[in-house]
RNA sequence: GCCCGGGUGGCGAAACUGGCAGACGCAAAGGACUUAAAAUCCUUUUCGCCGCAAGGCGAGUGCGGGUUCAAGUCCCGCCCCGGGCACCA
């Protein structure tokens, strides 16, 4: 069980602790071997930053931080697993961080090149494509974010882009649907072809992507995003090249869904590969050099945005796709395009086709004769981890005018961050003005060289900190494969749907290559995930910048931590989200009180002798409670009904009190101490020795249930008559549907109801209900 | 537009396989204890109607249909709310 909480700890947190710490206790007591650790990752940001404000240092400042949360939680009583802790802010672990990126480099998983960025100017940061929301930072949801052109060091996710899609059947049964309809729709794949359109007077080509090749005689122009390559070849006047680059950054700050659509000219023409028509060649705003090729042909009779554009400037339409049980439409007079399957006309000797059909055949077409071929096109990008901050791995990376991009032997690993280094907020990374750590030697050479400055985004951290968690001190590697051989895949992974994109897909991505170099043999880092519902307050997820956390400590100094855990589990089951409404947490109080007094003033009550009918009660609702929370653990933990149920048993218990004899009292006392435990471990731990025992309550065994004390003596059958509830009758269990029949018509409560008419039909279940269906009364 | 969730009392919710709708808790009302208050303990509490009362009758799980002896649960068609993705070619 491996969750991780990031920033300050609230009561979000406290909810996916308590949830994780319940089933840690229960699956301890149930004897099994249970890694319950805790990490500490994307720090980084809210720490640098509040370091900055306060002019701390923030190195010191993320660690007190860190101290913080750790009393916080030690506070509330997890069983963590304080000796894996793991501070992946430290010199230890994240020397593998490099050691892991230098693998990647050697095999080309990791490369360095400029690109234009999403750069939030408020964390003065590079953001991976996860990290933009709605156009703007994920830790600032006002702050729009602006194109920057830089260096930039990438993971190759895209490497993986077909497996992380495909392993997804494995993780079905164990992951929650829209997680994984999250991670599809984030990988994005889709077939089509790429072709290539030649220039009419140049050699170059221009490739697009298509899914629709079955339209291709419907094409009438080419359409390139401004930032593709061939743009600048194309288009070599300044004043056009001025238009281009207002183009760029006009898109970059517009809302993608707002954007109206723009187009310009190049002045030159590409050549139909099938059909060996001429089309103009267009720039145009709303075609995306991230996807695909970055370039398009324009099918208007048969794309909606193409259909736009082609209207707006004037671009001929020609429909080549008739819908089966339809005509073809008319280029000229069409008010709409259509997009979907048909019937091809006017497209060669592919005409008649079906679309279905065709889309192969001329698929294979193109590539017999070279110019083009079936391709798939993801939506994910590489991933993007240089950061211009202090907080984060430092890149691992020499630049040396000689030898160019050298990266630092395995044997000088870490890179060190240096300590007390000023930091500005000013964009460039502030590693950049230490100079006893810029400046060092190039390893090959031997000639003055420069580090890069640049830090690892800290989702490197979180990636697999988790395998970190197995083998946390070993010097000589990641960690033992033999240890992660048997501690892996993770059984059970809590967090936040918040994570669903970034480090859920990191993290796949981070195993899949630590496969393939051999160090661990699963291909997925967790068999099942439970992603536990977040915590609201006025309608919003809490988090910092919003400013509408509450921090538990207060809470806990009002009403302990026991019962600010029992109200964050009771409220609603786990996996919804919980709005924060403190007005119930009274309830949580009086149970705890209620459950505490009964015990402490039982406890020495106990005895031998026979049991009354009081007693063989009490037992039995003890037996059904212990039989109702384990079936609670074993399957959905819904521990809002676990905790109900042991309210229930306190109730029963109050009610019976005054008639129970010494012969049950201690077996009551210690089964309701220990089925609390997972739930209010410092209530429970205190009862516990307040019964005369000793040692921690979570190392002790889960209670039974005997199936036989735990039933009922009489089945209470409902009986309806016509499907409406008119009277019960008590039965032994097992009794036969001839005599529910009977027994049931004979009540007198159902007398009434049937005296007189004619009775239909009778269903009776055994053990469950009867219902009498008697014949509408003949109308007069 | 596409893909996931969800809609049940004044409120948070429960009902696990189609079988007694509203467990448990909050809030509210009443009672016991107390000089008093708090705390505690006990009782009532889906709505409407009838009854002095025990009790009785009817309606009821977003809306409209359907299947079934029986539907919060299954099927068809809608409405609303939340989340994710989105000029993705």
């Amino acid at each position: 069980m491996l969750p991780y909480p990031s920033g300050k700890l609230h009561m979000g947190h406290v909810r996916n602790y308590s949830i994780g710490d319940a089933l840690a206790r229960y699956m301890w007591m149930r004897g099994y071997n249970v890694l319950h650790p805790m990490g500490w990752d994307a720090f980084g940001l809210p720490a640098e930053n509040a370091a900055l404000k306060a002019g701390r240092d923030p190195r010191e400042w993320t660690l007190s931080n860190i101290a913080h949360m750790k009393a916080q939680m030690q506070r509330m009583g997890f069983a963590l697993d304080w000796n894996r802790e793991i501070a992946s802010c430290e010199p230890e672990y994240y020397r593998w961080n490099q050691w892991f990126f230098l693998k990647m480099f050697e095999r080309g998983l990791a490369y360095r090149k400029e690109a234009l960025l999403n750069w939030c100017p408020e964390c003065a940061t590079v953001l991976a494509n996860e990290q933009v929301v709605n156009g703007c930072c994920w830790r600032h949801e006002t702050t729009p974010v602006e194109q920057r052109a830089m260096q930039q060091w990438f993971l190759k996710t895209t490497a993986y882009a077909a497996e992380l899609l495909d392993d997804m059947k494995q993780l079905e049964a164990g992951w929650p649907e829209r997680v994984l309809a999250m991670q599809r729709n984030w990988i994005g794949r889709s077939e089509g072809a790429e072709i290539d359109f030649a220039l009419e007077n140049a050699p170059d080509k221009i490739r697009v992507f298509t899914t629709r090749i079955d339209t291709i005689y419907g094409a009438t122009c080419l359409i390139l995003a401004p930032e593709h390559p061939l743009v600048s070849a194309l288009m070599t006047e300044v004043t056009e090249r001025l238009r281009i680059k207002e183009m760029i950054d006009a898109t970059a700050r517009q809302d993608p869904a707002k954007l109206e659509k723009a187009g310009l000219f190049s002045g030159h023409y590409a050549i139909h590969p099938f059909s060996g028509s001429r089309l103009p060649i267009w720039i145009g705003n709303f075609v995306l050099m991230g996807y695909g090729t970055g370039a398009i042909m324009a099918v208007p009779a048969h794309d909606e945005r193409d259909f736009e554009f082609c209207r707006m400037y004037g671009i001929p339409v020609v429909p080549v796709i008739r819908p089966e049980d339809g005509v073809l439409a008319d280029g000229e007079t069409m008010t709409a395009p259509f997009s979907g399957y048909g019937v091809l006309e006017n497209s060669g000797q592919w005409s008649g086709l079906p679309s279905v059909e065709a889309r192969q055949k001329m698929a294979s077409f193109a590539n017999q004769n070279g110019f083009g071929a079936e391709a798939i096109t993801y939506r994910l990008k590489d991933w993007g981890i240089s950061r211009q901050r202090y907080w984060g791995t430092p890149i691992p990376i020499i630049y040396c005018d000689r030898c160019g991009v050298v990266p630092v032997p395995e044997g000088d690993l870490p890179v060190r961050l240096p300590l007390h280094v000023k930091i500005t907020g000013q964009g460039e990374s502030p590693l950049r003005s230490v100079a006893e750590f810029m400046n060092v030697p190039c390893p090959r050479c031997g000639s003055a060289a420069r580090r890069e400055s640049d830090t690892m985004d800290t989702f490197v951290d979180s990636s697999w900190y988790f395998y970190r968690y197995c083998d946390p001190h070993n010097d000589g590697a990641p960690f033992d494969s033999r240890l992660i051989a048997q501690w892996f895949p993770i059984d059970q992974y809590i967090g936040g749907i918040t994570h669903a994109i970034l480090h859920l897909i990191y993290s796949r991505f981070w195993t899949k290559v630590m496969r393939d170099l051999g160090l661990v043999s699963n291909s997925e880092p967790a068999n099942n995930l439970f992603t536990q519902g977040m915590v609201l307050k006025d309608g919003s997820a809490m988090s910092k910048s919003k400013g509408n956390v509450v921090d538990p400590d207060e809470m806990v100094d009002r009403y302990g931590a026991d019962t600010c855990r029992l109200y964050t589990l009771f409220a609603v089951p786990p996996e919804k989200d919980m709005d924060w409404n403190e007005s119930s947490v009274e309830g949580q109080r009086r149970f705890l009180a209620r459950l505490y007094k009964f015990v402490t003033r039982n406890a020495g009550r106990g005895g031998n002798g026979d049991f009354n009918d009081a007693d063989r009660q009490a037992l039995r609702k003890l037996h059904q409670t212990v039989r109702k929370i384990t079936n609670d653990f074993d399957s959905r933990w819904h521990f809002n009904t676990s905790i109900a149920s042991l309210m229930e048993l306190v109730n029963e218990l109050y009610q019976l009190e005054s008639k129970l004899s010494p012969a049950p009292i201690r077996e009551i006392c210690e089964k309701l101490t220990l089925l609390l435990a997972p739930f209010a471990p410092y209530t429970a731990q205190d009862l516990w020795e307040g019964l005369g025992e000793s040692g921690p309550i979570f190392r002790h065994s889960w209670p039974a249930f005997d199936p036989n004390l735990a039933k009922e003596d009489l089945a209470e059958i409902p009986i309806q008559v016509n499907g409406k509830l008119r009277g019960h009758i008590h039965v032994a269990f097992g009794t036969p549907r001839e005599d529910l029949e009977r027994l049931a018509v004979a009540n007198e409560k159902v007398k009434q109801f049937v005296q007189g008419k004619q009775i239909a039909k009778v269903i009776a279940v055994p053990d469950r209900l009867v219902n009498i269906v008697i014949k509408p009364e003949p109308r007069p």
